[in-house]
DNA sequence: AATAGACATAGATAAACGTCTATATATAAA
DNA sequence: TTTATATATAGACGTTTATCTATGTCTATT
C-alpha cells in the first residue's frame, strides 16, 4: 500500500465540514436529487452546487444528470479509501498492542 | 448510533492537510517526538507546533511531556469515531446493492 | 418559440487557515 | 544561576474557504 497524502488530504477536506459530511451520510441512504438534499439544509442553491461540486471533484461522491434533476450517489472507490486508510491505522495499533503484551508479560 | 456531525467536521478537518495527515499516518508506528517529526518535513518548528496543536485539540492525537520534549501517538478514541464511521456507511451501501440484486434476481 | 424550473457560474466578501519571524516559557545540565 | 535546548505563543500576512446575490444555461412543456 503506497500512500497518496495528497489524495487523502483532498478526500478529508471534502468531507471537512459539516453541510457536507451530513451530505455525504445522507447519501448512504441512496441517491438522491440536489433538490431533496438542499431541502434539509439552511443554505441557498448556489452554496448547495459548491458543495456538491467539492464532493464530486473529490471523488467520493458520483453525479448524474436526469433530466432536469441531478443525482447524486457515494462513489464506492473514495469511500474506500478513507475506510481502508483508517481500518489499516487501527489494525498496525493494535499490533503495536500485542507485542507490548507479550514483552511484558 | 447517534452522530455529531460537528465532532466529525472537527475530526476531518484536522487531517485535511498533507502535513497533518502524514503526521498521522507516521504516528501509526508508535509515539513519536516533535523533534523526530520535525526532520521529516520542510516547515518550521512553530508550524508544527501549529499541527500538533490542531492534532491533539481533535482529538486524534495524544501528547505527553517527556523531560523537554514533547512526545505524540494517536488516540484510538478519535481514530475508532472515524473507523467506525466510514465503515458503517460501507456496510449500508453493501446492504442496498445486496437488496437490489435480490429484487432483480 | 416562449416559458418555467433545476442547476451552474461569476463576482464579491468576511472569516478561517497555514506559514513565517520574533520572542517567551520550560526543563535539564553545567 | 546561567546557559542551552525543546517547545509554545504572538503577531503579521497572503491564500483559501464558505457564503451570498445576480445571472447564465439547460431541459421539458406549452
Amino acid at each position: 500500500m503506497d500512500k497518496n497524502y495528497e489524495q487523502y488530504a483532498t478526500l478529508m477536506k471534502a468531507l471537512a465540514d459539516e453541510t457536507r459530511i451530513k451530505i455525504f451520510d445522507m447519501l448512504s441512504g441512496g441517491e438522491l436529487c440536489a433538490c431533496n438534499i438542499l431541502g434539509e439544509f439552511d443554505i441557498t442553491q448556489p452554496t448547495l452546487s459548491y458543495h456538491m461540486k467539492i464532493l464530486s471533484e473529490s471523488g467520493l461522491v458520483n453525479s448524474r444528470r436526469d433530466g432536469v434533476w441531478m443525482k447524486y450517489s457515494i462513489n464506492k472507490g473514495g469511500l474506500d479509501l478513507l475506510k481502508d486508510l483508517f481500518n489499516h491505522i487501527d489494525k498496525k495499533l493494535l499490533k503495536q498492542a500485542y507485542l507490548k503484551n507479550k514483552v511484558r508479560g
